[in-house]
DNA sequence: CCCTGCTCTGAGGATTTTCTGAGATCCATC
DNA sequence: GATGGATCTCAGAAAATCCTCAGAGCAGGG
């Protein structure tokens, strides 16, 4: 049916009976689920798949629940994440959430709840943003035009001008472009030309000396060398 | 066990045999019960304590049991609650779920119902408790149109366009949203769009200003960097 | 009918962005 | 290594945008 385009699940839990149960009822709703009993095999899966959600129980062996998260996270998987607990303190909750979680459910839960909050992140998950890579940088996301920074320290936020440069270096990353074609899609075009030295100096003030760099005499280029 | 997920009951009843007969049986059952004699306890714990459920007699000193749960109800108590009564005529229940009573019960009645329908309305509370995550705030409650917040200091209350702003937002949280939507989407038609401003104001001032985050020249977008 | 809370307007001040210009530094060439 | 143009850096003015909040109007409950 609509297997081709089916959604991409992964259940970390090490209570086989829970997964098996779970395993099958998701499958029954038409996910695609990879299943790991333990920390490193989840760290594995999630490193080397392409998934929509994943949930995950706190209490793991070899990696715990929220260590692996985060660790993750730290490598850019920007699946939803759906945390399993036995416990549910507001402590508990706001642990869960720094680790990167998007949802936190308490065990024992109704399965109907796990289910209901599965299809919720996944909803959100679809909507997730059009992001060009920038080479070694990180990504560029056109909804929210900022940059998501590939060493996992938070995200850069460009003013309109900034992003617009930037996009236009991005779209022909080997093309030079001139200062005068650049000051004519990007700036109003009564301003001088070094206009577009100022924004380059910005640009790499914000991201990085070698975000954008200088063909002498004749304009800026994409990248480095 | 789980006591940490317990559900927690608030019964109120003058009946002291009662009450403890019941709160015993409850307890078994894995409810964590308070008990109150009064009206005026019963209104001070309901006020003070985060309830799934409220079992309430009809006929109480200092306040009366309708008049207990309408108070409680005005200030925004969505526990689900159970009316116990001596007498029982249509005009009766009518006044009980006027009052804002979820379930009614004639006295005298068997034990075996009560816990059944208890039983219910707690799973209608966990049904109606649609609550999707904000991000690092806390929760949405939908059915109570309230904020749960992480940090613990209990529910921030929304009126009702501060609700449909918010919802708009977290129904699509990457998404950037103009102005001009979300006036569309949530106030008259004829309002200046410097509304969606004031109503972000309003959100920021009640949840913390990180629950909504500027992009500037474009809109508004859920949660923050 | 009064009171409370909600909705919306408008205006100021605060903040961010855009653009200019000027000195410092770099680079190709003589 | 001297020269002159190209480029970098950055302070600050001007413009655009946003935040904050007082208050008017209105609806609903007591």
């Amino acid at each position: 049916m609509d297997t081709a385009s089916a959604v991409r699940l992964l259940l970390v839990d090490d209570d086989r009976e829970l997964t098996d149960m779970l395993s099958d009822l998701l499958a029954e709703e038409g996910y695609q689920v990879d299943v790991a009993l333990d920390g490193h095999h989840g760290l594995h899966l999630g490193l080397t798949q392409d998934y929509q959600v994943m949930v995950i129980d706190r209490a793991l062996p070899a990696i715990e629940g929220l260590d692996l998260l985060s660790r993750l996270r730290r490598k850019a998987v920007g699946a939803r994440a759906l945390i399993l607990t036995a416990r549910g303190t507001v402590a508990d909750r706001v642990a869960g959430l720094d680790a990167g979680a998007d949802d936190y459910l308490v065990k024992p839960f109704e399965v109907d709840e796990l289910l209901a909050r599965i299809r919720a992140l996944h909803r959100r998950h679809i909507e997730a943003a059009e992001s060009i890579p920038l080479g070694a940088m990180g990504w560029l996301d056109v909804a929210r035009r900022d940059v998501l920074l590939r060493t996992g320290s938070g995200r850069v936020t460009l003013s309109a001008k900034e992003f617009a440069l930037l996009r236009l270096l991005v779209e022909r990353p080997r093309a030079v472009h001139t200062r005068a074609e650049l000051r004519d899609s990007v700036f109003v075009d009564t301003a001088a030309e070094s206009i577009v030295d100022t924004y380059v100096y910005y640009l790499r003030r914000k991201l990085g000396k070698t975000i954008v760099s200088t063909v002498h005499g004749l304009g800026y280029q994409l990248g480095d060398v």
